[in-house]
DNA sequence: CTTGACTCCGTACCGTAGTACGGAGGTTAT
DNA sequence: ATAACCTCCGTACTACGGTACGGAGTCAAG
């Protein structure tokens, strides 16, 4: 397993490596001790944890508050974790109900524009 | 029915002044000609407008697209209003999916986390 | 022993959707 | 008539999540 470069770690994680020095910047991905002579290399640890973050983008966590989960994990602090996932499954829950509130009036104007009737078609008659 | 100023059209839009003047920029929003001294008036029209423009936001269009379908009303494009509201559609769909998901293995994690088990908390535990 | 590909690093820039600020002028209330 | 408040206008700044750029160093192959 020859050690993997930035640009591995990066492909792996499906971003690119901009991204990940970005994350380092950010304090989401460790800066691996500069020793190694020509480029530093990443382990899978580094591969789990910048997959973890893709995640967590996925349920809508900022990336300041996955920097405070990680945080979290240095001080195994569970309360507070449960906390932020009981608050983030709250606004997920709210924005899951307004997509579905849009989708389903976008589908109705959809429909009623489509059937070929005579007036305007709604999706764009809200316009003097 | 006294003459709207920006400031009534704002409050009753439920936006701010500067978001007003933002989309008139963007051309979502018609500047009243400057004829009336004393600052120009807004119509109900313009709050209609207004209204369009913040629940086409919340089904997903961005500003531009729905400048486009300001732009479709003028030629009454409507097999192309069709074709945007399609598409929204699916994206909604797709984020609707995406972000049930994210919900259901975030409340499988908290659950996990909750249940005082020995192993450590799932919400933090990407971490080497 | 040079070319090309990679690394590191800082800094600057991008799009999206606003939000704020400062100045010049008009209006309204006392 | 003067203060307080509004309007218009341009410019600049914010947050978020990247993306790009330029320079310097390193490394392996031809």
């Amino acid at each position: 397993m020859k050690a993997m470069r930035i640009s591995d770690l990066a492909k792996a994680g499906g971003v690119g490596v901009e991204t990940v020095r970005f994350y380092q910047r950010k304090g989401l991905l460790q800066v691996p001790r500069g020793d190694a002579p020509g480029g530093r290399h990443y382990g899978p640890d580094d591969l789990r944890r910048l997959r973890y973050v893709k995640q967590a983008q996925t349920a809508g966590f900022t990336l300041a508050e996955i920097a405070e989960l990680i945080d979290l994990d240095r001080t195994d602090d569970r309360p507070r974790a449960r906390d932020m996932a009981r608050e983030r499954i709250a606004a997920l829950d709210a924005q899951i109900a307004q997509l579905t509130a849009a989708r389903a009036s976008l589908s109705k104007l959809a429909a009623d524009c489509g059937k070929g009737g005579e007036g305007p078609c709604p999706i764009l008659a809200a316009f003097a």
